[in-house]
DNA sequence: CCTATATGACTCTTGGGTAAGTTACCACGC
DNA sequence: GCGTGGTAACTTACCCAAGAGTCATATAGG
C-alpha cells in the first residue's frame, strides 16, 4: 500500500482512538494493530506517538477551526450566535465526534510542540468565544474582564459538554442536537428574574 | 510519627496533588517525595494507588456532599437554587479547592471500586441536579426525558467550569465568585429572546 | 539492483508493587 | 532502674509489567 494511503488510513483510526479513550490509554501496539500493521511502520510515518497525535490535532483542527470562522460570519449575536456556531460543529462532526475530544484531552503530555499547535486552533475557537461573551456582558451593562474570562470558559465547557453527551448517544442527529441545545436555552433563559432576584441578595455590583 | 498523623499528612497531599494533577500524572514516588517519606510506607497504610485515591474520593465527598444536601434545603428552585448551591461549594472550598477536581478526574482507572465511591456521593449531588433541571424544563413546558438528562450534564459541566476558572485565580474570595456567577447568569438569560427567535427558526418543537 | 514498504525481535525507561530487614519505642518482669 | 521482647514505624533494594522506541532484516515493484 502507498505511503499516502496508509498514512491517511493510521492516521483516522489514531484520530477515534485517542478521542474516545484519550492520550494516556491508547498504546502505539493499539493502534498497529487496529490498522492491521506493525508497530514500526508508525514509527516510520509519524516519528513519535507525540508526532502521531499531533498530525492528530492538526487533521481535526482543519475541520473545526474553518466551520467555527464560518459560522462567525453569519452576523448574529449573543445566544443566536452560540447556537448557530454550535449547529455548525454538530453538523461537522455529524460522522467523527470524537475528533472533538482531542482539544481537550487532559492526559496528553505538556508538549512546547502539542501546546502550541492546540493553541493556535483553539485561538480562533476563544477569540470567537470572547467576542460572543463580550456581546453578552456589554449588553448586560457588564465591563468585567474577569467576568468575561469565566464567562468564555462557562461557554467553552457548555459546548463541550453538548458534545460530548452526543457522544454517549450515537443515534442522535445532529439536527436534533441543534434543536435540543435550543430549547435548553430557552428553559435556562426563562428563568431570568430568580437571577437578577438572587444577584440583588448576594449584593452583586 | 503515629499512624494516624501520617496518613491525615500523607491523605492531604495527596488529595492537593491528584486534584491539581490528575491520577494518571502523580506517581507514589511524588507523593512520598512531597510527603518526606518512602513508598512502602504508603503502600503500608493505604494498599495501593488505586486505594489511596479511594480515601481522597472519600475525604472529599463527606466534605462536599453534606454541604449540597444542606443548600438543598434552603427551597429555591430553578436558577435561584443553582446559585444558592454554588455558593455553598465556594465556602466549603474556599480553603481546598483542588479537592473538587477529584471526582471529575477522566484519568482515573475504571474500577468497580472507586466507580462506586464517586457514585455514592455524586448520587445526592446529580439527584438535587436532576431536580433543579426538572424544574427549568417543567417551567418551559419542556417534558423531554433526553432534554433533562443533557440539560443536567451541563449544569454540571458550568459548576465544574466555574470551580476550576476559581481554582486558577487563588486570589479571588468565595463570596466574590458567588456574586460572579450572579452576574453571568444574569448577563445570560437577558438574551432569553434571542434564544426563542433561534429556537423558532430551527424548528424547535 | 535499489528504494519503499514492511516486520520480528529486540532495548530501555517508567512506575506500581513487594520482600526483607532496621530502628525506635513501650510495656513489663525483676 | 534496667534488660528484654514485642510491635509499630520506616527504609533500602529489589521485581515485574507495560509500553515507547529501535535495529537488522525481508520482500516486492520499477
Amino acid at each position: 500500500m502507498p505511503r499516502a494511503a496508509r498514512e491517511t488510513e493510521i492516521l483516522s483510526l489514531a484520530c477515534r482512538a485517542f478521542g474516545e479513550a484519550g492520550y494516556v490509554a491508547v498504546s502505539m501496539a493499539d493502534v498497529a494493530a487496529a490498522a492491521g500493521i506493525s508497530k514500526p511502520l508508525i514509527y516510520n510515518y509519524f516519528g513519535s506517538k507525540e508526532g502521531l497525535f499531533a498530525s492528530c490535532l492538526r487533521f481535526a483542527g482543519d475541520l473545526i477551526a474553518d466551520d467555527i470562522d464560518r459560522t462567525a460570519e453569519a452576523g448574529q449575536v449573543g445566544l443566536a450566535r452560540a447556537l448557530v456556531t454550535l449547529e455548525g460543529i454538530f453538523e461537522v462532526l455529524e460522522e467523527r465526534r470524537w475528533i472533538w475530544r482531542l482539544f481537550f484531552d487532559t492526559t496528553r503530555p505538556a508538549s512546547q510542540e502539542l501546546d502550541a499547535i492546540v493553541a493556535r486552533y483553539t485561538a480562533r475557537l476563544t477569540e470567537r468565544a470572547a467576542e460572543g461573551v463580550a456581546e453578552m456582558l456589554a449588553a448586560a451593562g457588564n465591563a468585567d474582564p474577569l467576568d468575561a474570562e469565566a464567562l468564555a470558559a462557562v461557554w467553552a465547557s457548555v459546548f463541550d459538554t453538548l458534545v460530548v453527551w452526543w457522544l454517549g448517544h450515537p443515534e442522535v442527529s445532529a439536527a436534533e442536537m441543534t434543536r435540543r441545545s435550543a430549547r435548553l436555552f430557552v428553559a435556562v433563559t426563562l428563568d431570568g428574574d430568580a437571577a437578577q432576584r438572587v444577584l440583588a441578595e448576594v449584593g452583586g455590583a
